[in-house]
DNA sequence: TGCTATAGTATCATTTTGTATACCGTTAAC
DNA sequence: GTTAACGGTATACAAAATGATACTATAGCA
């Protein structure tokens, strides 16, 4: 960053405009399921198709793309054990585990608060 | 919700399934502005052509669109003032106050984690 | 008279994200 | 011999999110 240049390469070159650090935290758990799969790992490890039951509703390819990414950017860790039938876990590096305390503070705002969003919508139903 | 049906109609139907806590807060902040947007109402209220300026990038269209979301969510409020040329400020209610920390945890992880997630995601290119 | 400013809307194009479905290799169980 | 389990990949397609561009109204100013 010294340099002042822009880089290039990276998965979102949005993140490269030296913009706000609000964005570029979202632009590693954001999107539909990161922040969910993140959620999941923050117990324990979890298996791939552990993860594929939890986060109900996901595609193999959506879950395999996300993994892949949590990955590239660092934040989780894929052990792939030379087993058959193939066993690969998915755990949370400590890089990873920084993003404990957004996570939990999410969940307790989806947990103490989605039911008014939700009310909140109904309401402009229809205007 | 006691009635255990399935809403409609809400902005993201994912909502609907009871599904993880997170991924509800995500759908409020979630996206590649909202977060941004939040953050600059954070201190105080803006009117719309100066968060257009602090959301470098973002297009008029884009910037209505998050806006009348965050308004339908409840989180921030929209004052028309009558004048010409027009003014019109938006600022966070009181239930858009209670994002505030999850906003500012992801100012701070985001400051001090930008890079090496820059840093990291380098690594992966072309691989 | 023409120009600027503000807060938009309308239309269309593009990019990103998500879905559906089929397929792969290997082993063990039936 | 067939089937299931696991953790994927490949391909095609659909939907949603985002972007580009042009346009609007009205007042004040030069």
């Amino acid at each position: 960053m010294s340099t002042g240049k822009v880089q290039e390469n990276t998965i979102n070159p949005f993140l490269n405009q030296y913009s706000c650090p609000v964005a570029g935290t979202l632009d590693v758990i954001g999107g539909k399921w990161k922040g969910v799969i993140l959620f999941h790992l923050l117990e324990d490890k979890k298996r791939f198709n552990e993860l594929k039951r939890l986060n109900s509703g996901i595609t193999q390819r959506m879950l395999t793309l996300q993994l892949r990414e949590l990955e590239a950017d660092g934040i989780i860790h894929r052990e792939v054990y030379p087993v058959i039938p193939p066993k690969v876990e998915y755990s949370l590096t400590d890089f990873g585990q920084s993003l404990k305390p957004i996570v939990l503070l999410m969940r307790e705002w989806g947990e103490e608060y989605m039911e008014t969003v939700l009310t909140q919508r109904q309401k402009n139903v229809g205007e």
